[in-house]
Formats: structure tokens, C-alpha cells, sequence
DNA sequence: CGAGAATTTGAAACTATTCAACGACTGTGG
DNA sequence: CCACAGTCGTTGAATAGTTTCAAATTCTCG
């Protein structure tokens, strides 16, 4: 089936693009190494490459010019990074924790999605579910509580990991994760001040529904409780 | 260079999908109308259909449970409503004008995605087009005050009406037309209450900027404020 | 003209922000 | 090894902006 497209299986998992691909059909292919806090690419510039996220978390931000910022979007290993068919990005990416990234060529990816079905519609398909993450972060932009918002971004976060590391050791209901984000970043993503975050928190510490560390560890101890107070 | 695709042109214009097919490639197209207020699908389920716009404006809405509504897109003329390769519609779309719509076969539309190379490219360019939108929103509803969501949303309102109607008999920088969403509409799109838009509104017009009568007209007299205000 | 809906306005209440300060952790240099 | 600076996270108190509640006004349409 996908004997027209290697970049359809992939060294991280059967969702990515790079990867198994040959390196004579993956010119100019490279692995880059970002530390937290770099910038990746900048708003408003073209890059000559896409790049498959192995490891770490990248967020991609939009400014205001007066400086406000607004995270829009969270990219995990496997995931695609890049806007083709474009001639600028139309937000910046950064790297929020250590950053792997597996990068090709624009044109040679560009060329590959006219060419091989699979991969336009794996980048299709890709495409509308990041729409529809961006529409669900809306609603809770729009209309969420800062409570509910905590909650949600953690919730969010714990089934992320719960579904990538091989902690499952202990009781599904409780989960012990690193955040990927700082609290500056956390009230980025959620439209709050950092200072309503830590309050949240603390909220949710004192419910007993969470435990922290005054750092980036966590402990969530009922997954449900957390879902009921994210709606 | 469209051949193979008939759907890459149309009546409504070079952008939309549907139009000029030839009948007997266009099994079970239909056209529609819904009245303000009516519900064209509804979230979660799965129609067999899909859609261009014709005329009239489509709101793309997510519900919580408890009734908070948020309104994550406007489809406007030559959009494409619609869903492919889902199990079920991740929000519900309601007619916020009269809208007639070109509705054409779910399965027939999917199939031509997979033959038609143009079919597929202009489906992914609006796809990706749909999320810069959704993504410029967000740092609407995360970063901007009251004042800035409502210029914002005249402002985009009015770029909108000054590339469709024909008004453009007046001064370039006094525009005249009628607002498609009402103002709890208004409200929902913009993650405030209808109270708060009425008072910015209110604000703008004593600032000169606009001039409105209670109703859906509106006259805006500075288009630069109005870019200014929304920052 | 009159009924009902939509919009506007006012005042009070509340949520999240702002400003300020403190505590915890990290890495550097003495 | 400890003192220090710098960053990040936490906490408190006052403030501002938006919401909530209530009511008046305007518009729409039969």
C-alpha cells in the first residue's frame, strides 16, 4: 500500500512523515537540536524546510505589536511543523523543552504531496485535526472559567503523556508527569496572567485533585474530578 | 489545466467547488435554503452531504454543556461547509442570514478528492486557511480587550463587505452595509456578553468612528481608527 | 397600533488583573 | 562550601474591566 510513499511510516510512529524514508529519495534530510526557550522560526519568514518533531514540545505563538502574546498551538513528537504552499509563517514556533526535529527539504516535500496520495492526505488529514484542537481551545478562550481552563490544560496534557510514556505502573487514576510548559507559558495558552495560574493551582492542589512541587512536577490523583471541573 | 475537474471552477466564483460540474458528474446536487436561525447540521452527527455557500453567512458554533455557546467560524459566499473523512461534524452550523447553499454527495466529493489533484490542493489551501483564522481568533480571545474584540470584528466585517458588495460609489474610507450576526451573536463570536458589545459599539460611535441606529446598519467613517483600535 | 423580540442603558457584584513582595531553586564565583 | 545574583513560582492586597441583574427603549412585523 505504501509502496509509492516511505515517508508514510516513520521512525517516531506510523504518523509522521520522515523516517523510514530512503535517504537517497530524502535529499538534504537533518536531524536539529533546539534548547528550551529557542526560537525555531520566526512570524512572518519563510523557511526552506519542514520538519517532523521527534521529541520535546514546541509552541507556536502569535504577537501583538505591544508586545501580548498568545500560544496557539502545541507540537508533539510526531507531529508536522511547517506551512506549506505559503510564503510566510503565520506564527512563530519555539521550543519548550529540549527539541529534536527531523528536517527535509520544502521543495522536495511540496513536490512529494503533489505527488504521492498518501502523504497529501496524511498532511490533510493532520491539518483538520489541528483546526479542529485551534476550534476547541476557542471555545475555551471564549467562554471558560480561569478554573475551568487549568483544569482543562491539565487534563489535556495528562492524557497526552498518559498515552506516551509507559507509566501505567500505578493506578490508572493517578498519574505523576513533568509540565512541558512554564507557568508563563501555561497562561499564555490559557489567555490568563501568570498569577491567576498559580492561584488555579493551587486550587486544584488544595482540592486535592492534584499535587505539585512549586516546580513543573505533578501528580493528578482523580483524573475524573479534574474532567468534571474542565466541563 | 482543470479538465479532469469541472468542480475547480464555479458560479459562485473561481474559489468554490461547485457550479459549473456538468449534471451527470454531479449526482444528487441540490440546492437549499435556510431562513435566519435555522440549524444546518447539528454537532455530532454525520451528514451525507456536503456544501458551498451561495449567498448568506453560516456560523460554525461549539456548545458546552451547560448551554455556554462559543462560535468558532463564519462561512461566508464560495466557503465550503462540511466535514470529509469524519465520523461526525465537531460543531454545529446555523444560518445567521438567509443562505442558500449548493449541497452536493458526501461520497461523490471524497471520491473526488482522491482522483482530482485541484479538487484536492484547493480543499487543503482553504483547509490551512480556515486554521490561520482560527488561530488569529484565538489571540483575539486570549489577548484583547473588549474594545479591540469588537473593532476587531467591525473591522473584519467591513474588509469583508468592501470585497463583495459593489459599494464603493462613496468615499474609500466610509463603507456602509448591513452586520450578518446580531448582537448576541456578536457576543458569542467575540467571547463577551451582549451587554458589552452594545457598550463598545456605543464607544465607537462617540469616538466618530462609526455610526450605527439600533440595528444591523452600520456606517463605518474611519477605517484607520477602526485598524488602530483593533491594534 | 400593539405584542414580542432585540438592543440599549444603569448600577452593583465579581472575576481576573495589576502591583508589590516574598520564597524556592539554579548556577557562578569567591 | 557558601554567598550571591538571577530566574521562576507563589502569595497578598488593591484595582480595573467585565459580567450580572434589572429595567427602559427601540425596532420589527402581524
Amino acid at each position: 500500500m505504501l509502496k509509492h510513499c516511505p515517508h508514510a511510516a516513520c521512525a517516531v510512529n506510523s504518523r509522521a512523515f520522515c523516517g523510514t524514508l530512503a535517504t537517497e529519495r530524502r535529499p538534504r534530510q537533518v536531524k536539529r537540536l533546539y534548547t528550551p526557550g529557542q526560537i525555531i522560526v520566526s512570524a512572518g519568514q519563510q523557511e526552506d524546510w519542514f520538519a517532523t518533531i521527534l521529541s520535546g514540545v514546541v509552541t507556536l505563538t502569535k504577537t501583538m505589536a505591544d508586545g501580548r502574546e498568545q500560544i496557539v498551538g502545541l507540537l508533539l513528537a510526531s507531529d508536522f511543523l511547517g506551512r506549506p504552499f505559503a510564503r510566510a509563517n503565520s506564527c512563530g514556533a519555539q521550543a519548550a523543552t529540549t527539541v529534536e526535529l527531523c528536517c527535509f527539504d520544502r521543495q522536495y516535500f511540496e513536490d512529494l504531496m503533489r505527488s504521492c496520495l498518501e502523504t497529501r492526505h496524511l498532511f490533510l488529514e493532520r491539518t483538520l485535526t489541528e483546526l479542529d484542537a485551534a476550534r476547541e481551545w476557542m471555545l475555551l478562550l471564549g467562554c471558560k472559567t480561569a478554573e475551568e481552563r487549568v483544569a482543562s490544560l491539565v487534563l489535556f496534557m495528562a492524557k497526552r503523556m498518559r498515552s506516551q510514556t509507559a507509566d501505567r505502573s500505578s493506578r490508572p487514576q493517578t498519574l505523576h508527569f513533568d509540565l512541558p510548559l512554564s507557568r508563563t507559558q501555561m497562561a499564555e495558552y490559557l489567555g490568563l496572567r501568570i498569577e491567576t495560574v498559580c492561584r488555579q493551582i493551587k486550587r486544584l492542589r488544595a482540592a486535592g485533585i492534584i499535587e505539585t512541587n512549586n516546580g513543573r512536577a505533578i501528580t493528578v490523583h482523580d483524573m475524573g474530578k479534574l474532567e468534571r471541573m474542565a466541563e
